[in-house]
DNA sequence: ATGTCC
């Protein structure tokens, strides 16, 4: 499949016609400047063309700079449902349900906290479980387990792992009400529930930057963010649901191809593109186990600012006042969400999938805490461990993608090759060089993690804003990362 | 992403 049909309609917007493919619904737009829609894969064009014909689909399927190729969806797509006549897709939301950035800011500056930088990442490697199959601190009973899968944050606000201020920073308060244990797999439950409070592997991580002076773009929204002070410490990780939304990924996209499909006489141009009606039993089954997903996502996130507070207590020998690790935002860029949005000039209850994209609300939104609707939504886009990361935030402009932003970089190779271009030597000794201190449970990560694996993050921020999509605030850049 | 293959 060629790009053949692509025309520009912005600087960073492009569009694929519906003459573009037979079968095609709506159209499709892409945010990108010239040079990152040059570096895509023929198969994002092919896979969100693919997207643009699903049943019931509204307006314009999108895909934002930072996509690439994924299962079904391309990661960075956005599509919008009606709630009546569409679908709900595994391929849309990702297996890692509910994979999402939360970004911490503290009251300390790099000046101050570079004599112990070592000791805190050492120390919080040892405490937060890192890599594939890491088990967490809490062994969590089933009873204990399916309280937590419905209860999202909820739960560890009771059991005093979160105050009131992270519920009101994180996207749906932490927690997705329409969750049903009664619709996930005892499977899935026995993977998940040792799995409460683990960073994973991949690109899963918790970095410690910095926010330096030259890097602020918007020093106001920064400052009500919570970030003033020149070179100030800022934590940023990124994790999901681990085997547990695996397991639901897995389960239901086994159901909806064997069942689905013939009994609602679907058929889609990619078995990856695997769906249910999301009106139809089967489509709310998997809507509400993946509404447990994000929940225990939600809960592992805030956990992990539990220990991270812990530690930076420890090691600093300062009280949470002294260290202010206040949470900025906690965003989901793996989910479907119902919400309600203008197509063809009517308000409409619609289904959003994101996968690998991010909500980015405009400012005045009733859903967003009351100190953020001058700004708009905090909206966290995760770089590589050597390029840096991005908070950005929400504008009204972003009512043409359902309010959605770009997630991160985005790989422009894939992790095998990767490990074979990239030597571990060159690399630890660059981040020798460049004052980056990591620890990882494999050296093999190193490898498939390393800044030239991904796209240029500042392109992508570029496109972004160029696209209307949000502005940004301020760049990060790492000193310090753990990961799996 | 993932008890990295049922």
């Amino acid at each position: 499949m060629k790009r053949n049909g692509l025309r520009q309609l912005e600087a960073a917007l492009w569009e694929l016609p519906v003459s573009f493919k037979k079968g095609m619904k709506v159209p499709v737009h892409i945010a990108g400047t010239e040079k990152l829609i040059g570096g895509m894969d023929d198969a994002v064009f092919d896979q969100i063309s693919n997207v643009a014909s699903l049943p019931g689909i509204l307006d314009r399927a999108w895909c934002m700079p930072d996509g690439h190729k994924g299962y079904g969806f391309p990661i960075g797509g956005v599509a919008a449902f009606d709630a009546e006549e569409g679908v709900i897709s595994p391929g849309g939301i990702g297996f890692d349900i509910n994979c999402g950035m939360r970004l911490v800011t503290s009251s300390l500056t790099w000046e101050e906290l570079r004599p112990n930088l070592r000791e805190l990442v050492d120390t919080l490697y040892s405490r937060i479980p890192a890599g594939v199959g890491g088990e967490g601190a809490l062994n969590l009973s089933l009873s204990e387990f399916s309280d937590l899968c419905h209860e999202g944050a909820r739960w560890c606000l009771k059991k005093g792992y979160a105050g009131q201020e992270d519920l009101a920073r994180t996207e749906d308060e932490g927690c997705m009400d329409d969750a049903d244990i009664s619709a996930v797999s005892r499977e899935a439950l026995e993977r998940g529930r040792t799995q409460v409070g683990t960073l994973g592997s991949g690109n899963h991580y918790l970095e410690i930057q910095v926010a330096e002076p030259g890097n602020v773009r918007d020093m106001d929204t920064a400052a009500v963010f919570g970030i003033e002070r020149p070179n100030q410490i800022v934590v940023m990780f990124h994790c999901g649901s681990r085997g547990f939304g695996h397991q639901i990924a897995t389960d239901y996209l086994k159901l909806f191809t064997k069942i689905s499909h013939a009994k609602y006489g679907i058929s889609v141009n990619d078995r990856e593109l695997a769906c249910a009606p999301f009106a139809a039993p089967e489509g709310q089954a998997y809507y509400r186990a993946m509404c447990c997903a994000a929940n225990m996502a939600f809960a592992n996130r805030q956990i992990i600012l539990h220990l991270l507070r812990e530690v930076f207590s420890e090691v600093l020998g300062k009280g949470p006042a002294e260290t202010g690790l206040r949470q900025i935002y906690d965003v989901t860029h793996n989910t479907a969400r119902v919400e309600t949005h203008l197509t063809d000039g009517v308000e409409k209850r619609v289904l959003v999938h994101r996968k690998g994209a991010t909500r980015a609300l405009p400012p005045g939104s009733v859903d967003l805490p009351p100190e953020y609707r001058r700004t708009g939504q905090p909206v966290i886009i995760g770089g590589s461990m050597e390029t840096g990361s991005w908070l950005l935030a929400g504008v009204s402009g972003g009512a043409r993608s359902f309010f959605s932003s770009a997630h991160g970089s985005g790989r422009v190779m894939g992790r095998r090759q990767a490990k074979k271009q990239f030597s571990l030597d060159e690399i630890e000794k660059r981040l020798e060089e460049e004052e980056i201190y990591i620890r990882s449970s494999s050296r093999g990560v190193l490898a498939e993690e390393a800044g030239p694996a991904y796209k240029d993050i500042d392109e992508v921020v570029r496109a972004s804003e160029a696209a209307g999509l949000s502005a940004p605030v301020v760049k990060l850049v790492p000193v310090g990362n753990i990961k799996g």
